[in-house]
This record gives C-alpha cells, structure tokens and sequence, in this order.
RNA sequence: GGCUCGGUAGCUCAGUGGUAGAGCAGGGGACUCAUAAGCCCUUGGUCGUAGGUUCAAGUCCUACCCGAGCCA
C-alpha cells in the first residue's frame, strides 16, 4: 500500500463572496485527491478562515456579529465547491472548536518551549492584508498592497522566535529545491531568507475576533490560520490519524501567501517538532485582461454563471488545460468556448456519439467480442502511468495532451478503417475489431478523465454500460487493452457536450 | 534602488548548444459513421532589442526595453 496522500488549498478568507480563482486552486487539488483516491488512502482538506479584523469589520459594516456574517457565507463558499464538483474530505472553519482548542494548545506548548515571548511591538498596520510595514514602504502613508490607510500599532505583544529558524531554513531550501515551485518562488524565498528574519509578532488586542490568549489578546489570524493543516487532521488529538496524513504531499497556494506557507509554516511546525510539508506549490491568478480579479476594480466573474454557462466540467477542463500553474493565466469566455467546442464537443463528445451509433447500428448496441490483438492497444498501455506521473507532478496540461492522443488515435481509427465500408462487404470480423477497439478506447478515455471532469465522464460511462466502478485502481481497470467485457449493452448515444455558440468579442 | 521569473507562429505554450515545434485559429482536399463533427495536406516565426563567447546560440554571457512579482 503506498503512503497516504494528503493535499490542502488554503483556508480562503470570508471577507466576501468565493470568485473563480478560488474555485480553480480547489479543482486542482480535486483533480490530485480523485486521482489518488484510486489506489492510496487520500484526504483532501479545504475550508474558511474566518478570524481577523477584516471579518469583523466587515460583519460590522453589515449589521451583524462576526459568527453570523461568517455562518452566513460559508454556504455560498460549500455551494461552489458542489457546484464544481469538488469532493474534499473536510471543510475546516477556523471558528470551529476542534479548532480553536488545538491553537491554543500550540500557543501553550510554544510558550513552554520558549519559541513565544513576551515583546513590545510598534509599526505600521494594514488592517485590510492583516500586514505589517515598515515606514520606508508605505506609500504617501498608505499600505503598498490595497491603497489603503495603515493604522499605528504600539502594544505589549506575544512573539514567535521566527529568527531562530532562519538557519534550518536555509539549509532545508538547499538540500530539498523543489519543496517550493514553481522555482520563481523558491527564488524569491530563497532572496528572502538571506536578507534575515525577524521575529513575528504573533498576538493583537486591538480586536477581540480571534483566538483568545490566556491572559488577553487573540492569535495573529496568519498563526491561526497556517494550523489548520494539523488542527483538521488529529494533531495532539488522534496521533495515528495525524501520522498516516502528516507530512502534507502537497500544499496549494496562492503566490501572494507563499511567503506564510514556506517560511513561517515550516518554523512554527519544527517548533513543535513536526516535518514540513513535502511540497508548497505556488500558483498563478486568474486574470482579466491581465488585471487581477478584485472587488475595487469590480472586474470580478461569478463563478457560479460561468458553472452555469459552459457547465462545470468544461470550466475544469478548460482551466486545467490552458491555465499554466506555475503563472498567471489570462481567461476570456470566448477561449473557454473555443475549448469547449472544439476539444470538448467535437474531439471527444463527436467520438462517444460516432461510435456508439454506429455500434446502435451494426451491432443493436452490444458490445463484440474481442478479435486478435490491437495496435491501438500496444500502443496506449504506457498510458494511464503517464497521465498519472503528470498529474501529481502538477503538469495538468501535458497529462491532458498525453490522453489526447488518444483521443486523435480513434477518431483516425474510424476514418481509416471506415467501418461503413467494412458494414457493406459483409466483414464482420474486422467490422467486430474496430468497434471493440473504439469501445474500449471510450472506456479508457472515461476513466483517464474522470479526475478532471467527473460529471461528464460518469454519464459517459453510463452510455458505455459497464458495471464496473470508473474509479477503480488504474493498475485493475487499465491494466490491459481489452477490460472491457464483450456483450455489454450500451445505452443510446445522447451528446456530451451540446456545441455552444461562438461568443462574439466586442 | 536590489533581486526573481517571463518575453518563441494570430492565440495558448513546448523547446535545458547542434538544420525552429505542438494544439487551436486561417487556407486547400478526399470522405460520410457523427454534435457541418472527424481525417489528410497546408500558409505562417530575422525565437523582445543590441552586442559578445563558441566550429555552432531560442538555448551561455553583458547591457537595455516590456510584462508580472519579491524585497528595501
């Protein structure tokens, strides 16, 4: 049995409604979880982070407690996963007490250790980022991210011995240089450590909307909430639970919270003598016109219009396809319509409906019985091990080109062998050979794909007839060409991907 | 101001020193099982600019320009 898999997005803050680039870092850690699903224990984590100023300032501006402003949006965030058929394992809510009692128990076993002390802290403060500046990078006396007002901070604080760590740290990133991707990012970690850490504050008592400190105060929101990756699975709870998942195989985050995630989140874990996670990617934003999506340029896309309008699993698709991980990726309707149409609708739907019909035609819908050996077959059985190697290597991309191959393979298959011809001359054992060739093929394509788009891939295995689970272990279900079982009853062909008419740009 | 990454065909990208590639879009063709889909053929690039190293540079070096980002 291979050791269990364990993928986390990041905990989104509920300062607001989800938009699409949520929706896309929790598709990709979809598509690693349904696809480790198949052959090794695997638990997905997603979830809300839901303490900090920022909420309770925005709950306030709307007339209610922070609870009810965030009780009321984790819905809306649960309603978009379902909407994009996310199936995480656990949706961790940083007001949750199985939660909150595990952060204080951190803040207890680090002030043991020694690694949080008692300090003053004075600076500049973007309430908005939850941020600390320095004076020299305020700009005309505003923050530097968001254009907003910073605030003076002067308080008696908890801090974390960051500074400590910078020497594990750097030879951590040394000895392991792929634990942080893209390697931009590992990069500019790199260039960050060098120049030297400071300790972290780590405590606020200029709000009450947090964790509570014995003896006062609330928990930074960051600490709060970099431990849900451990509060969501066991830790210090149930030890065999946190064993099997912990160290995280894979760790997804937004390229501006890079910094959290592979800098501090690994110190505060060796600080309770922990592993760091195996890998921290860094992903790109889901641009509009090259500007990034925000509330103030009011340039945001309803994820819930586009699931609607080109359907969900097209938008994983097309996400996936042409959105490169590593860097920001610039998305118009119109590509995901080209997409669709022409990969979606035309490549893969037109083989299902071409094939199944002419086996409706031939052969009364009925799967035959195999003839010989195949050359598609020889040609495809590296397949599945490929497609698995791109996928956890995070190349979405070329792990979907490598199935398209085959894709391409049968429809040539059709045209060159032209089974209409064979129909006619009465030769039904080639005739028998092709279908079952094209039929098998469907039926690895269904499988290959059903990681990415779940959906519309079960209704294609629904048409294809057979019995067996889509999301078996690759190794049983794709073992050889030639697993599917002769004399299975398809269903009539009904389209995959309905074509949609072309968006005209204005 | 220092640094990182990127700038290759209309679009999205691959190419990690040895005669410029893929998919889509555009053009042409033969076919008919099919969501006028698929298949075959094909137009198209002085590889951001200027120098340099090398027998040979998209690939290495230097400077600069443009875009994104990190830090001060």
């Amino acid at each position: 049995m291979d050791r269990a898999y364990y993928v986390t997005t990041p905990i989104y803050y509920i300062s607001g409604n989800p938009h699409i680039g949520h929706a896309y870092t929790t598709i990709v850690a979809d598509v690693l979880a349904r696809t480790s699903r198949t052959f090794r224990p695997t638990f997905f984590l997603t979830g809300t982070d839901e303490h900090g100023q920022k909420v309770a300032n925005a709950a306030a501006a709307a007339g209610k407690s922070p609870q009810e402003w965030c009780d009321e949006l984790v819905p809306r965030w649960k309603a978009l996963f379902a909407a994009y058929h996310i199936e995480y394992d656990d949706f961790i809510r940083t007001t949750e007490t199985r939660h909150v009692e595990k952060v204080q128990r951190v803040f207890e076993h680090l002030r043991e250790s020694g690694d949080v002390y008692r300090g003053k802290y004075e600076g500049w403060y973007c309430v908005d980022d939850e941020t600390f500046w320095l004076e020299s990078k305020l700009v005309d006396g505003r923050c530097p991210t968001c254009g907003r007002a910073v605030q003076w901070i002067s308080e008696e604080d908890w801090f974390f011995r960051l500074s400590a760590y910078r020497d594990r740290l750097l030879e951590y990133f040394e000895h392991n240089r792929d634990w942080v991707q893209p390697r931009s990012v590992y990069n500019e970690m790199m260039v960050f450590l060098r120049e030297g850490l400071d300790d972290l504050s780590i405590s606020r008592t200029s709000f009450d909307w947090g964790v509570p400190i014995p003896g006062g105060g609330v928990i930074y929101v960051w600490l709060d909430a970099l431990l849900n990756y451990i509060t969501a699975i066991g830790w210090s709870e149930d030890e065999a639970r946190f064993r099997t998942y912990w160290p995280a195989s894979v760790q997804l985050v937004g390229k501006e919270i890079a910094r959290f995630h592979t800098i501090i989140w690994p110190a505060i874990l060796w600080a309770l003598s922990e592993t760091a996670p195996e890998v921290v990617f860094a992903h790109g934003w889901i641009t509009v016109d090259g500007q990034k999506m925000s509330k103030s340029l009011d340039n945001a896309v309803d994820p819930f219009s586009l699931a609607d309008r080109f359907g969900a699993d097209a938008m994983r698709y097309f996400l996936l396809r042409e959105a490169p991980l590593g860097s920001d990726f610039s998305y118009s309707e119109e590509k995901i319509a080209q997409r669709r149409n022409s990969e979606l609708a035309n490549d893969l739907g037109n083989l299902l409906q071409r094939t199944l019909a002419m086996l409706q035609r031939y052969r009364d819908g009925i799967v035959p019985g195999r003839k010989g050996s195949s050359a598609l077959g020889g040609r495809f059985e590296p397949l599945p091990a490929i497609v698995r190697a791109r996928i956890f290597a995070l190349r979405f991309r070329e792990a979907l080109e490598g199935i398209w191959e085959l894709v391409t393979a049968l429809n040539r298959a059709i045209d060159e062998r032209k089974p209409w011809e064979l129909h006619k001359q009465n030769r039904a054992d080639e005739l028998d050979a092709v279908l079952y060739d094209l039929c098998e093929g469907l039926r690895w394509l269904a499988i290959l794909l059903h990681p990415f788009m779940p959906e519309r891939m079960s209704e294609m295995w629904r048409q294809l007839g057979t019995p067996e689970r889509i999301d078996e272990d690759w190794s049983s279900s794709l073992r050889a060409w030639g697993g599917l079982a002769p004399l299975t009853q398809t269903a009539p062909a009904a389209p995959l991907f309905p074509k949609l008419d072309t968006i005209a740009q204005t």
